[in-house]
RNA sequence: GGCCCUAUCGUCUAACGGUUAGGACGCCGGCUUUUCAAGCCGUUAAUCCGGGUUCGAUUCCCGGUAGGGUCACCA
């Protein structure tokens, strides 16, 4: 097979959503698979619609989601007028396209159409088999605004045969286009490339997942704390898997094992309680160090690394961590709370537990700061807390420590907060009984 | 509406004629746990319907039904 060459055309009329992700997705695994190149283009046909900061936003959000590919030289084709030039004119001259009134609002304008020879296009794609069209229907359809001015199929047909590419990945949605741009393309005298037109990405009412439905750009999942490795490898399985029960997957795993005929045909939803269960693995599998520097980044503030472990168990997104930090954690600067909580929610008595907090101090004074590690002190305080008591022994530990209801254990949290300030919060809160 | 496509638990999916139809997420329950979370174990739940073909259909064929996509001087 000669050299495998993709692309990925997105248009900037909008922010890089999901579902353009998992095209470029789909056409990342293959090309790496084959070792192959995707080139990264512009379809920016439609000057109206088309803004820079849209150029940019797809640029920023495939550099985020680490999806390699090969800008492609001159990658605008609203700059790229001079290669239709040479296209258009011949085909007019080969008797394969005419100009035409543009209608009745522009009297003096003209527009190029193609002139359809009615008939049934074939072609095989890689995930669907053999599709066929009648084009009568079509018409003599409109290829260009003006001679030099490609519309949408044109400019794809003559950009895709310029940069060599030898297969179009993309989604159903594009599959009814097929058969025009291969008139087309035929009419020219190029290559028919391969084609695999991939399903589509559905929101819960099994619709074409749009922005009525919620977040559905890369930018608001980055947002809500998802990482690039989760939401690549949820959506790859997105109407794809490789047959075994692995579920999760590096983006090269994903690549060694990618191939077109094990997509799927039909549409997949999007179930974002899925993607919380690939986030909350994948965040797992973060060193701590990489974790504190990411939720860092994500929450615009230094996260101690000791509370990483903590927070690996406890969030599914960072998001989720900034919050489990900012309500739960404040530990680790002062504790506050109503001496009431103390009692265990009234299962205890101030005697009681006063009592215990008192035992405990003993305990804990005779612990040299260098033992003051969570397993370490669990050895020594749980014999007493098991004998009188786990319950109204620890209970009112960790709310001396914690301040809150919930809270890591208390032997965590003792190591966290150091010997010195322990006892001065377990002083603090038997004053209070 | 025309054309095209699709059809396994609620969702993502495995099975490429022979399985008690498997896994995962979620849900529910249990264990563990001072609390929360995590973890472990378990339960619930599916081949759209009807015809063929076949000794045998989730699987192949046809027809229904349902759902989706697309019908621009947008891409």
């Amino acid at each position: 097979m000669a050299k495998v060459i993709t692309r990925f055309p997105p248009s900037p009329t909008g922010h890089l959503h999901i579902g353009g992700v998992r095209t470029a997705l789909f056409n990342y695994l293959f090309t790496a698979h084959n070792g192959g190149t995707m080139y990264l283009r512009f379809e920016d046909t439609d000057r109206e619609r088309s803004k820079p900061e849209f150029e940019q936003d797809i640029l920023d959000a495939l550099a985020w989601l680490k999806i390699p590919y090969t800008l492609a030289d001159n990658p605008r084709q609203s700059e790229r007028t001079a290669v239709y030039q040479k296209y258009i004119p011949k085909l007019i001259t080969d008797g394969h396209a005419y100009e035409a009134e543009a209608g009745k609002e522009n009297p003096d304008k003209k527009v190029v159409r193609f002139k359809n020879p009615n008939k049934k296009i074939s072609f095989q794609d890689n995930v669907r088999g053999e599709v066929t069209f009648d084009t009568t229907e079509l018409g003599d359809f409109v290829i260009a605004r003006s001679i030099d001015e490609p519309l949408y199929h044109l400019a794809v047909v003559i950009d895709d045969h310029e940069m060599g590419v030898t297969h179009v990945i993309r989604g159903e949605d594009h599959i009814s286009n097929t058969p025009r741009q291969i008139l087309i393309l035929e009419a020219l005298g190029f290559v028919r490339p391969e084609y695999a037109h991939i399903p589509l990405i559905l929101a819960p009412d099994r619709t074409k997942l749009s922005k009525r439905h919620g977040a559905v750009s890369v930018n608001e999942y980055k947002a809500l704390g998802f990482i690039p490795e989760a939401l690549l490898n949820y959506l790859a399985l997105l109407g794809w898997n490789p047959g075994g029960e692995q579920e999760l997957f590096t983006l090269d795993e994903l690549a060694k094992e990618f191939t077109l005929d094990r997509v799927h045909k039909a549409g997949a939803v999007f179930a974002i309680e899925k993607l919380k269960w690939f986030n909350r693995e994948h965040l797992k599998k973060l060193s701590d160090t990489e974790y504190a520097k990411r939720l860092g980044e994500f929450a615009g503030k230094a996260v101690d690394g000791r509370l990483v472990p903590l927070l690996k168990e406890r969030a599914a997104t960072l998001q989720e961590a900034a919050q489990t930090i900012d309500n739960e954690f404040g530990f680790l600067d002062e504790v506050s709370y109503d001496p009431e909580l103390l009692l265990q929610n009234g299962k205890s008595t101030a005697e009681v537990a006063s009592l215990h907090l008192k035992a405990l101090t003993e305990l804990l004074e005779n612990i040299p700061d260098e033992g003051f590690t969570a397993a370490q002190l669990k050895d020594i305080l749980w014999p007493y807390a098991d004998s009188q008591g786990r319950g109204p022994v620890l209970w009112p530990l960790r709310v001396a420590l914690s301040g809150k209801e919930r809270s890591p254990d208390p032997f965590t949290l003792l190591a966290l907060i150091g010997k010195q300030r322990s006892l001065e919060r377990i002083a603090s809160a038997a004053e209070k009984l």
